[in-house]
DNA sequence: CGTGCGCTTGATAATGGTCAAGACGCGTGG
DNA sequence: CCACGCGTCTTGACCATTATCAAGCGCACG
């Protein structure tokens, strides 16, 4: 994230240079990205339809509702978010998209992208043409299979959701959704028990169906069951088993 | 439903035959369901892959929680609901399946089903062997591309039901749910207006997170306002801007 | 050094849950 | 055909959780 600042002078005058190196075959992430499941050549055509292109910087729109879907993406550095805005103003947070995962799914079924996303912090991201990725499935029947069970992820993630939203209480969700951030981390390779929130506590409100106030009061709560050690966004779990008995969570 | 009637004495003696001339072809749910946008050659080719099996009574299962994927199924006609149950045992409804919709898609992405189905009343299924269909669609472009919009369109309507759980209140979500069946009644040509709920009351509380009492207070509201006329599961729309008024969706 | 935004905390209010009782409808069996 | 019993639905009274409103804190940034 912070490659560029010895240069950032020049960056900002021409497009970066350091992508060229980036691609499929020896990204750190490509064992929980998109070619997971794919051969080393299939990898080289996959990588030839992705495009990189510079980072999108803190709150800059990767796509919005209503746009015409043309891609998906691939989050290679930072987070974003994806959120619905209902006609009265309100914001519903759909999901935190971390490196390696795969968002703009939802813009398939109409031709037009279904919610918006925005970075919460400078993020890099590779675009994958949605065309041509049809087109390479049809070819690469493990690409095939494995863009249906992202999908088929990506439902069952909603409704694991939709579960958290109807079932449970402030308390439960929150924890849900920090143990969800731990779990996450730990397959990248990162601290499962120590990390920054890159969403403030009005996203996370928008996202568990609570407001920002209850949020607050769950993380005050937590911090003095001694499960949580909270510094602004900074997180510490203390006691992993209190965090998963206060999850509750279903299956 | 009840073309039996008359010979209901030997079906019960073997497998019944009248679903000899059910193919996609003649279907006439074929032009919202899986087969749309196919040539007709490339609907007996999905034909050929289908499988129909005798109908389902009400409350017996499609499939359950953990079962092997194998399948993914379209309704023929009848209703089913989709549920998980939590570990506490209450159970979230995650869709109501109506005839020409596709459910069981939630299963691809672990090979095994993230959720179970049951028959809400006698229906007649098309089971859809997953690794034919994935065949094929390498095969037809065509259906690639409407499997991948079948699924996102899964996805979308998932987001639609979160937001509305987390932002709506009862009346809101009751009202939006009505809609719902009465948009899709219509696009199957049936009456927008007047239906019955092949739901309980119970399954529409666990489908919208509310408890059968508020379910119910809705509905005696609704009927009091002249928006709704109610008799147990017998619904009719008197006053259909009234009920939009009172979804008060966000989009 | 002020201004603003994000976060926290407190007091109060409202929405929906819980508990309880009764009505209605339906299938079963006498 | 009616009585019974069970499951589903409705209605009421009360309560709990979370939203709302309001104020204050702290940090970043101009």
């Amino acid at each position: 994230m912070t490659i560029h600042i010895a240069q950032s002078g020049d960056a900002a005058l021409k497009p970066c240079t350091h992508d060229y190196q980036v691609n499929c075959g020896n990204c750190r992430l490509n064992s929980i990205c998109l070619p997971l499941a794919l051969e080393s050549d299939d990898i080289q055509q996959l990588d030839d339809i992705i495009q990189r292109s510079k980072p999108l910087q803190k709150s800059q729109h990767l796509y919005r509702e209503g746009d015409d879907f043309q891609s998906v993406f691939a989050v290679r550095s930072g987070t974003l978010k994806a959120y619905k805005t209902t006609d009265d103003g309100r914001e519903q947070v759909t999901g935190f998209y971390f490196p390696g995962e795969i968002l703009g799914m939802d813009g398939i079924s109409n031709n037009s992208h279904a919610s918006s996303a925005k970075a919460l912090e400078t993020a890099a991201i590779c675009e994958i043409p949605f065309t041509s990725l049809e087109k390479l499935s049809a070819l690469m029947p493990n690409l095939q299979r494995h863009f249906f069970q992202l999908m088929s992820r990506e439902i069952t993630e909603d409704q694991q959701l939709i579960t958290l939203l109807s079932k449970n209480s402030a308390d439960e969700r929150v924890a849900a959704l920090m143990l969800s951030i731990s779990g996450r981390n730990a397959r990248r390779k990162l601290s499962a028990t120590q990390f920054r929130l890159p969403m403030s506590r009005v996203d996370i409100g928008n996202y568990l169906g609570l407001t920002v106030e209850t949020v607050s009061r769950v993380f005050s709560r937590m911090q003095k069951m001694d499960i949580l050690q909270v510094d602004n966004k900074e997180i510490k779990i203390l006691d992993a088993d209190g965090l998963r008995a206060m999850a509750n969570l279903s299956g």
